[in-house]
DNA sequence: AATATATTGGACCGAACGGTCCAATATGGT
DNA sequence: ACCATATTGGACCGTTCGGTCCAATATATT
């Protein structure tokens, strides 16, 4: 508590310079680090390079290395959550389930293909000893299987799906796969290969 | 304090001191400590702790960090594809692929199953940017890919498999999803989420 | 006993690590 | 002009990193 006169306290009518540094751009960039090489091998100078700014700035923005990770891991997966979202909108379930297969085929082959997903490439290095990684991880893998037996059950209700399958067990077994598929992705499989994993998954429904 | 002469020249007819710790074993220690923490989390201090033996012992028997790294790596995957040949030695094609699974899922639900594989913790962390690690790791996942297809050929053959499917593909899809299970457990699903992903493996044929 | 090697335990190395701190300076507001 | 803050660039910190080296000692063979 501060009983005395305002020394060194803010004042509500001059205002301070603002950041010259976009925090998410800086934090998008510091992702794009992270996923690439992994967290330990991530060095401050790596990643101080890769956005641009200097060490007090990062500090004094985002705390710690660590800190830093989470947000950009929680960054990177909700703009993916969001983009897949946006992706289907309007689709039918199984052409839905269909356009996330094909757009993460396309993203296995691409020029960043070999970096396979955040959040996989975080559930191997980072959540198996730090726990917030871990809650991070399992809440975006758990958004992704239920968004995948939700189109399962969806296109059962319309018809395309036969109304035998287990659709929660089947939207499961559809993200298992494509994370095996992230996984040979990042381990330098061919395009052929990964063409062939993606029709597979369509067998599952 | 050393007493005598200097040290002398080497003579080939004496014989020297054997070493007193099993290489292999120490090794198999070593690659315990990988597979958990990953190549970049584990010390000199965690190694020499795990195999217990002195720094200088290492370097002498071992060359460096890495090379034990990939030595133990390359104990682990050829005791694994040992240990899954023995495994379904005798067995028929589709008994044998009902065995793999069922192993695989019963490490995931062990003590060391939220370890993962250590292939695939390599094929993430290592084989993204070392080429000898990235060459084990390919040809780990290759053998076993091949096994799978092999097993998936000779049920058809035998009329257990339908002779519709594609053994090649079938195989790699087979590999995916159990290796997108090993990502489950490393990300800490429950058993019965494993279980059901084992069920579903079986979907494929 | 003599000799050759293995192992130990620790000193030591240069480099890199994540992180703190500060003086100087730039930039926004009133 | 004045003030509050942001940013810079770098010095600096203690720690840990992987790795080297050495003297002392243990163990094998001849």
């Amino acid at each position: 508590m501060r009983y005395g006169p305002p020394v060194g306290q803010r004042d509500p009518i001059t205002m301070p310079r603002e950041k010259n540094f976009d925090v998410d751009v800086a934090l998008a960039e510091a992702g794009k680090t992270f996923w690439s090489q992994g967290y330990e091998a991530t060095s401050m100078l790596d990643l101080l390079a890769a956005m641009g700014i200097q060490k007090a700035s990062f500090y004094d923005t985002y705390g710690s290395k660590k800190e830093a990770y989470l947000r950009s891991l929680q960054q990177y997966a909700d703009s993916r959550f969001t983009f897949f979202s946006q992706l289907i909108d309007g689709m039918a379930p199984k052409e839905s389930i269909c356009a996330l297969i094909n757009q993460i085929y396309e993203e296995c082959i691409s020029a960043d293909g070999h970096n396979g997903c955040m959040v996989i490439n975080c559930a191997l290095e980072l959540a198996h000893s730090d726990l917030d990684a871990q809650r991070v991880v399992q809440r975006a893998l758990e958004a992704h299987e239920n968004s995948f037996a939700e189109l399962v059950s969806a296109g059962q209700q319309v018809g395309e799906i036969s109304s035998e399958l287990n659709a929660a067990a089947t939207g499961k077994a559809m993200l298992a796969m494509l994370m095996g598929m992230r996984v040979f992705a990042r381990a330098g499989a061919t395009p052929g290969a990964l063409r062939s994993l993606a029709d597979q998954v369509l067998r599952l429904i």
